[in-house]
DNA sequence: GATAATGTTCGATC
DNA sequence: AGATCGAACATTAT
């Protein structure tokens, strides 16, 4: 489930456990979520310091110290907790990491589609979990956006979700951009002009640093690593909100549901248009 | 019991 | 060849 917002207040709570402390062992509950050997996993973890703390998109990177990084997704209900070595694991726990400093990371998944990697410095661009990611959702470029839907029949909601395009974008807050943006989330990429592209840029960096601003949205699985929810659900303008009233000042539209690419999408049948200056 | 879920990938089709 | 679409993955919560 988590999103950018979402995955970055991770980060940041993972350095405050971790930063600077050594892996002392390494359990993996469950192979499926590791990519490649379990073996190998281990070994490149054990021993090792956690030097630095990065994200790409959706992608956590944990830098160590001999070079190497452990690289985490959590797609749709992956979650890390802060554990101290005493505490119970859940049942849906996958990985557990423990440090030199009487605390455990553990990545907890109950649908399992998340994955943990570790790679070496030299390999990072071709590691299973960045080969398909572009370029980070808060540094995003107008002329970018531009570009990048200049071509494509894709709805432009679609376009935003494909992480080659921009990283870091998922389903609620896809919505909740176009919201903001005035632009009714079925226009074919290619209709969207140039000023419209160039506020996408800039909402797509308001929304997802608003977000991370209220530590992630909980509609139902995420949780922060001391276990407490977010808060940006209650900010929500459209995800969710479906037969309500818009948000917007002035505007008495209804918030409808639709699926576009097989996912939820919500908008606003009045302030949301297909392009401004056609119809 | 049917349905939907904050994500991505793969095979089939256009 | 490249773009797009739907199914698949796995499991829980409602």
């Amino acid at each position: 489930m988590p999103e950018l917002p979402e995955v970055e207040t991770m980060r940041r709570d993972l350095q405050k456990v971790a930063r600077g402390t050594a892996i002392t062992d390494v359990e993996v509950l469950d192979e499926k979520v590791v990519v490649g050997e379990p073996d190998v996993f281990i070994e490149g973890l054990v021993g090792k310091m956690i030097t630095d703390f990065d994200r790409r998109g959706k992608v956590l990177i944990l830098r160590l110290n001999d070079g190497h990084a452990l690289l985490g997704h959590p797609r749709m209900t992956g979650r890390f907790f802060g554990l101290k070595s005493t505490d119970a694991l859940s049942r849906f726990a996958r990985v557990a990491i423990h440090l030199d400093n009487n605390k455990r990371i553990v990545f907890d998944d109950i649908r399992r589609f998340g994955r943990l990697e570790v790679v070496s410095q030299a390999a990072l661009d071709e590691a299973e979990l960045l080969r398909n990611i572009g370029a980070d959702a808060l540094a995003c470029e107008p002329g970018h956006v531009v570009q990048a839907l200049r071509k494509r029949t894709i709805p432009v909601k679609v376009a935003l979700l494909d992480q080659k395009i921009i990283a870091g974008i998922g389903n609620i807050y896809a919505s909740e951009i176009l919201f903001r943006c005035g632009l009714d989330p079925r226009t074919p990429s290619y209709r969207v002009t140039p000023d419209e592209a160039a506020a996408i840029a800039c909402e797509t960096a308001n929304v997802l640093a608003e977000g991370v601003k209220y530590r992630g949205t909980t509609i139902s699985d995420y949780r922060t690593m001391d276990g407490a929810r977010g808060n940006y659900q209650d900010r929500l303008m459209v995800y969710g909100r479906e037969g309500g009233t818009c948000l917007r000042e002035g505007c008495d539209g209804i918030i409808q549901k639709i699926a576009l690419a097989g996912r939820s999408t919500y908008y606003c049948n009045k302030c949301q248009r297909k392009g401004r200056n056609r119809k």
